[in-house]
DNA sequence: CAGCGACGGAACGGTTGCGTCGCGACGTAC
DNA sequence: GTACGTCGCGACGCAACCGTTCCGTCGCTG
């Protein structure tokens, strides 16, 4: 949490941006492969050519360098267009997430930092803002708009992004099976069809048995 | 890859089995609080109240010992009911999977694991095989029934297994939203909405627009 | 040109884990 | 009762990192 410029204070001499730089590659590369569990300063240092004293100067530890590094990689928004239907902005999205799942870095780090921060309260409260602040606003516009349009009736946000986030992740950074482009709108159709199935299940009905029929 | 019990080749002695289990029971607990990265056969054999040496008695490498005790717990497969309709059916599924992933220790391996997977080609194939011996084979029994009873038509088991699964496994196992048995209904009447929309999808309609309409 | 501060490099003592070994103490089969 | 194999315990040498400290160099600022 140290990262800007200095502005020279007395004497001279700054935090050089390219050795901030090569060491924020080097720390993405080295959650790829290794994981943040074995994550280790020496190894970063050694990935971005710097001395681990150059790592102290700007992070106090593992933990601060993580956190602020991964922090202000996936902390960039993204605004998706309406498309004037939800299938259509469902497709718009779908195309965004697995463009950037494919991204093999990406692909490595989050199933892995996702799965550490169920053990390490600090990193998961960092990926739950990151992510709320995306994909979670994203979902509730998505949702909006469709209830705007009248192709959805209100709905329970955290299970629709369940619903809209759930099959995709699974299946490129669990499964790690690759997706077609081409199968990308039948995914949104589907997904589409659930939202709607969703919103035509009042909670906690006990006649499960039939549901499947009036469907429509 | 040594557990069995000893036929007593010349004198006598065998590896005592409540050893054994104590040595399985520290690996899940370790695996669950520190990961599969992290865990260590020092504290491995700590947390059992063994010595180090039992331990390599038995498994010749921390990478043997968690494949052989995830495989052979994971390894139990579980038969679904036929319900009579394949919300029915979501719903028994969902239900076991929720109990599953309820256990503290499960809902923290799991991840772990298939994060770990990513790096561990081994640790992957284990998995994979594990999987796809129980889910994969159930969702595809499901999908089967569904068929013959005319709720569903063909469709591909890969992309029905991302809308069955992933919506679950990332409420529980990544999002770590508790899931109100009572929601449990109304997910397996969505999944059943996409699964009957992805039916109705064939593969690259470029005409997404007015697919929500046509929903029955 | 003088001084400050970041730089790489190298070392520090301390911790943790590795995989192996030897010891004496059981307990069991022959 | 003898021989064998597992048991816990503790130690071994080796390796990797930890976080810190010191050095001499270099480049910028004033």
């Amino acid at each position: 949490m140290a990262t800007e410029k200095r502005r020279a204070p007395a004497g001279a001499a700054v935090l050089r941006d390219d050795i901030t730089s090569a060491i924020r590659d080097a720390v993405m590369h080295e959650l790829a492969v290794v994981g943040y569990a074995r994550l280790s300063i020496e190894a970063v240092a050694r990935r971005a050519g710097v001395s681990k004293a150059a790592v102290y100067r700007r992070w106090s530890s593992k933990l601060d360098l993580v956190l602020e590094i991964v922090g202000s990689v996936a902390g960039q928004r993204l605004l998706l267009p309406d498309t004037g239907s939800l299938t259509g902005d469902l497709e718009v999205v779908y195309l965004i997430m697995s463009r950037a799942l494919r991204h093999p870095l990406a692909s490595q780090i989050i199933p892995d930092l996702l799965a550490e921060a169920a053990r390490n309260p600090q990193i998961g409260q960092t990926l739950q803002e990151v992510l709320r602040n995306n994909q979670q606003a994203l979902g509730e516009r998505l949702i909006g708009l469709a209830v705007t349009r009248g192709e959805l009736t209100a709905i329970d946000p955290v299970a629709a992004t369940d619903l809209i986030v759930g099959p995709l992740y699974w299946r490129l950074a669990i499964a790690r099976v690759p997706l077609d482009p081409a199968e990308i709108p039948r995914l949104a159709a589907a997904v589409a069809g659930a939202l709607q199935a969703a919103c035509q299940t009042p909670l906690s009905s006990q006649d499960e048995g039939q549901l499947v029929a009036q469907q429509q």
